[in-house]
RNA sequence: GGCGCGGUAGCCAAGUGGUAAGGCCGGAGUCUGCAAAACUCCUAUACGCCGGUUCGAUUCCGGCCCGCGCCUCCA
């Protein structure tokens, strides 16, 4: 079996194989690390790792392997801006923010890309591509050295958005307004679009040698030069959001599929925006909310990771609260019963998350659940079957190997999803005061000495814990 | 204006040419010194509107209404 997924270009479901029946190679456009990443962000780069998820458990059934880029965008004007406005270097600036990235991308288990290519370290690269672009007629060199990639040279253009030439002419043109048809920039036509940027004085120290003088790489090239240096001219699949389609994935497509003669990618991948309590995510609206935000109010991040994969990608997912609240309700749901399973197959907690090769040839009873995410990775249905599942598994409970076998499946469904569904609650560190109280409590209640348990338990209650008792013990959960 | 997406119970959200998964919330119960958790059961005649095709449409076709996205900042 091979996923299949909906592929912008061809607006058809397409299977997912390697080309070249060894390894199935993926883009993911990154961050531009100016800034935190927002909710919205992770929403694509928590289906991104949904997708990277499916495909590692797809090619360890199949015998493939996988190959995941990502890149992360280190020079444009809001990174230069950020670190002129800082006082600090270009590479301190967005080094502290990719160093961000990485702790919010470890919270939300996210699985590390095998290369994560920054635009800085690949100017060589990216000068080359210009210049067979120069050597091919599809770009041009304007007087100020900047280098334009010439739109009307690639009959292909638009093809993944449908935007006829005119079209985009035009509506480029209105929508953009006056203002910037006298741009700086001298461009031929008001679409093409820069490959390389003259150095300008508001770029301080930021700018490299090249053939049409000193500058630095314009935005779209770097993920050209980078996902064909790293997964071929042609690879398996790219992926972003969907804001991206125009103009970004159109003119990597162009710039890319104009040097080389080849397809650049074979499938594109595109995530619906997240919205936020009904309306889109923007500064202005003050709702650009962040993982250490939501955190702070004492939300768990799997939590938000729930919510942000319990939508289908194609569909805009709307974020609120009481969102935020279900899903945590409904974590804790498959929690419990991942915990049941794991009771009656006398397996310990796992130690640690599962592989992709440490997981059964197929997920037993939560088969189906896995099923779905081959169609068009729809983890909606996968939840609901997972659900199902659990339920029809409380009603009769297997034992022995089908326990096993069940519990394993379970973990399988947990690692696509990347919850740690078999995780023991993740213990907040107890104050050894509150460890004290609570031990006091628990013997004052084994000798049925309730009123100072009960005094005892409010006391917990305002160093902020709160008792739950089981038959045999008690936790303490964070109140 | 161009291109595209969607409107399913209180909320979120799948799906199907033959009367519709799942989650949350709500209610009842089991358990419990209490509480919480967990588990069981229940609840809601839910498919935007109007036509068409069909034995039969929420599912296909057409029109309309409403919401949303992109059209060079944007995941």
């Amino acid at each position: 079996m091979s996923l299949k997924l909906h592929d912008t270009l061809s607006r058809e479901l397409r299977p997912l194989v390697p080309s070249d029946g060894r390894t199935f190679r993926f883009y993911c456009c990154g961050p531009t690390v100016y800034g935190p990443a927002h909710i919205g962000n992770f929403r694509t780069y928590v289906l991104h790792d949904v997708l990277r998820r499916a495909l590692e458990i797809d090619a360890a059934r199949s015998g493939h392997a996988v190959l995941h880029v990502l890149n992360i965008t280190d020079v444009d004007d809001k990174t230069i801006a950020g670190a002129a406005e800082a006082g600090v270097s270009l590479a301190d600036f967005t080094q502290g923010w990719i160093d961000r990235f990485h702790d919010d991308c470890t919270r939300l288990g996210l699985l590390r890309p095998h290369h994560e290519p920054r635009a800085t370290a690949h100017i060589d690269e990216q000068i080359r591509l210009v210049q067979t672009l120069l050597d091919r007629g599809h770009a041009y060199a304007a007087s100020d050295g900047s280098v334009y990639f010439r739109i009307a040279s690639f009959a292909d253009y638009g093809k993944l958005t449908r935007l006829p030439e005119r079209e985009l002419r035009a509506g480029a043109a209105a929508a953009a307004g006056e203002a910037h048809l006298s741009d700086e920039y001298e461009r031929d036509q008001i679409a093409d679009f820069v490959l390389w940027k003259a150095r300008k004085p508001g770029d301080g120290e930021v700018f490299w040698p090249s053939p049409w003088g000193e500058g630095r790489p314009g935005w779209h090239l770097e993920c050209s030069a980078m996902s064909m240096a790293y997964l071929g001219e042609t690879f398996d699949l790219h992926g972003g959001g969907v804001d991206l389609c125009f103009p970004h994935h159109e003119n990597e497509i162009a710039q890319s599929e104009a040097a080389t003669g080849k397809p650049f990618a074979r499938h594109w991948f595109h995530c619906a925006h997240l919205m936020v309590e009904g309306r889109k995510m923007s500064k202005s609206l003050g709702n650009l909310h962040t993982l250490d935000e939501l955190q702070a109010e004492g939300h768990a991040p799997e939590t938000l990771r729930y919510l942000l994969l319990s939508g289908h990608y194609r569909q805009q997912l709307n974020f609120t609260r009481h969102g935020l609240g279900a899903a945590a309700s409904a974590l804790d749901k498959l929690r419990s019963g991942a915990r049941t399973l794991r009771q009656a197959s006398g397996l310990e907690a796992a130690g640690s998350a599962p592989s992709p090769e440490g997981l059964p040839p197929d997920f037993g009873p939560f088969e189906p659940a896995w099923q779905a995410l081959g169609e068009d990775l729809d983890v909606p249905r996968c939840l609901g079957l997972t659900f199902e599942t659990l339920a029809s598994l409380r009603k009769s409970p297997p034992a022995g190997d089908d326990a096993r076998a069940a519990a394993a499946g379970l973990a399988g469904i947990g690692f696509a999803l990347g919850l740690d569904l078999f995780a023991e609650s993740e213990a907040a560190p107890i104050p050894a005061e509150a460890a004290r109280l609570a031990e006091e409590r628990w013997q004052a209640k084994s000798r049925k000495d309730f009123a100072t348990a009960d005094r005892l338990r409010g006391e917990l209650l305002q160093l902020g814990f709160k008792v739950l008792d089981r038959k045999d013990g008690y936790d303490l959960e964070p109140a």
